[in-house]
DNA sequence: CCGATTTTGTTCTCACGTTCACAAGCTCCT
DNA sequence: AGGAGCTTGTGAACGTGAGAACAAAATCGG
């Protein structure tokens, strides 16, 4: 008998059934790990063996599966396929979401041949492109089809995910357009900050912030002592001392 | 262990130039929007115009910048250029890194192809792959080598960038070999997690994980109520009576 | 030259995320 | 049956990051 609404007084305020973004950036992870150990025939495995599986430390682990309830046996581990079927269900990828790709150059390309979306939850229902020589190519077994479709093929599949693999120039025009039609959550390859209204989930892949994000450590790395520290342009206003550890500046 | 007066009381201890990493991943966003500035031959720009430009709000921009220095003057903004020079050089982008993708199927296509990467501070010196029949194809104007030349590669061009776009199989084995050729950094395509030594960064990229998150939040959206809040899975308490991992504890 | 105005740089506070440590609970052995 | 040995789930401490608010500094008009 739960009373409806008890709630003890000092209870972390979780949303109900709220999980942390930070964990649900994770349970994919450990969905992927378990699919492995499911292949290897492992049928039950230790939150030490999961948390190697996936790269976490175990504590982080549990915890994060402490969020979607009490699958664990105490003394002996989770089941493998159970907790696999637990986190898809979380997920969401138990059902199947109808994804459209806009943009079919190069990345374009390289998605619509990627394999690893049917496997899991998600299903190509069109590739869009704006440009005339290119509406009509066959990719696998599917036909790139006109972006002035868009909100058709959008009710007619009801999609819900937009990728835009377009140059930045049109992309944040195709994302008002996604938008407008009706999806509400967008991938974004574009090297552009896109703005969508509320209610409108998106996120972003970019490979050139990536690579950034290695340069500045390996920098940080190799030139350990060897960084030009003051740059070549001096005179900007007597910059006030920095040297703040020191402090003996003017003594 | 104390040094004698080198620090003020309440100062938040942070590393000498040791940058917070959520700010260093913005950096790049940042120096996107000052190009994009800079290009509109905006000379000047404050706080506020380049959250927005940015997608940030104003005051985590201006916090995010104090850790690089004072490089904006207070009733007046940022002076463009001068501070995507100083962004620049504190990522390194200032200078070139030599990158070598490894794995050229179609994901490894499309950034060979990409031309993003010359454009700011990266230069690819190999495109590399295992399969005979792929080794000696050109794309664009480089041509893909063996990736057993990978170490006389990596030595004869200081290549500190690795980038692996192989499937998930082989992605460990290239990781290594990588590493033990003296790359120190690596961006991951690849479907699983890579286990590399300490001193050597690593990044992933996954498509299928940010299609996952976007599904959990989507299926929030749309099914608000109408979620099967418990599945009454059919008696897995009576569990098929665990084979157990180790073969059963201490046996 | 001085005050009004603007905008930065910084401090303070709060929220979030990670890690530790341990009680609760399960299984197995004696 | 009862205790020993594991492993989960979670409370608490700790560290990092975000946002509000404000003092400091620069420009501009009178």
């Amino acid at each position: 008998m739960t009373p409806a609404r008890s709630r003890r007084p000092g209870a972390p305020t979780r949303t109900e059934r709220g999980i942390p973004e930070a964990t649900v950036a994770r349970l994919p992870v450990y969905l992927r790990a378990l699919t492995a150990l499911s292949d290897s025939g492992i049928a039950t495995a230790s939150s030490e063996d999961l948390a190697t599986a996936a790269g976490v430390n175990s504590a982080k682990l549990r915890k994060d599966l402490s969020y979607l309830g009490s699958y664990g046996t105490r003394g002996v581990g989770y089941d493998v396929e159970y907790l696999r079927y637990q986190i898809a269900r979380e997920i969401g990828v138990t059902q199947d979401w109808a994804v459209v790709i806009v943009g079919i150059g190069n990345l374009g390309h390289a998605l619509a041949n990627y394999s690893g979306f049917g496997t899991r939850g998600f299903r190509i229902v069109a590739l869009l492109d704006a440009a005339p020589e290119l509406v009509g190519e066959r990719i696998g077994d599917m036909v790139v089809r006109d972006f002035a479709e868009l909100e058709e093929i959008v009710a007619a599949d009801r999609v819900s995910i937009g990728v835009i693999t377009t140059p930045a120039g049109p992309a944040q025009e195709v994302c008002d357009r996604l938008v407008a039609a009706g999806v509400t959550s967008i991938l974004n390859f574009a090297p552009v900050v896109l703005s969508v209204p509320d209610g409108v989930d998106i996120r972003k892949v970019d490979l050139s912030i990536e690579l950034q994000i290695l340069a500045y450590h390996e920098q940080r790395k190799s030139g350990e002592a060897a960084l030009p520290e003051v740059p070549e342009l001096p005179a900007i206003n007597g910059l006030p001392d920095l040297p703040s550890v020191g402090g003996g500046v003017g003594a």
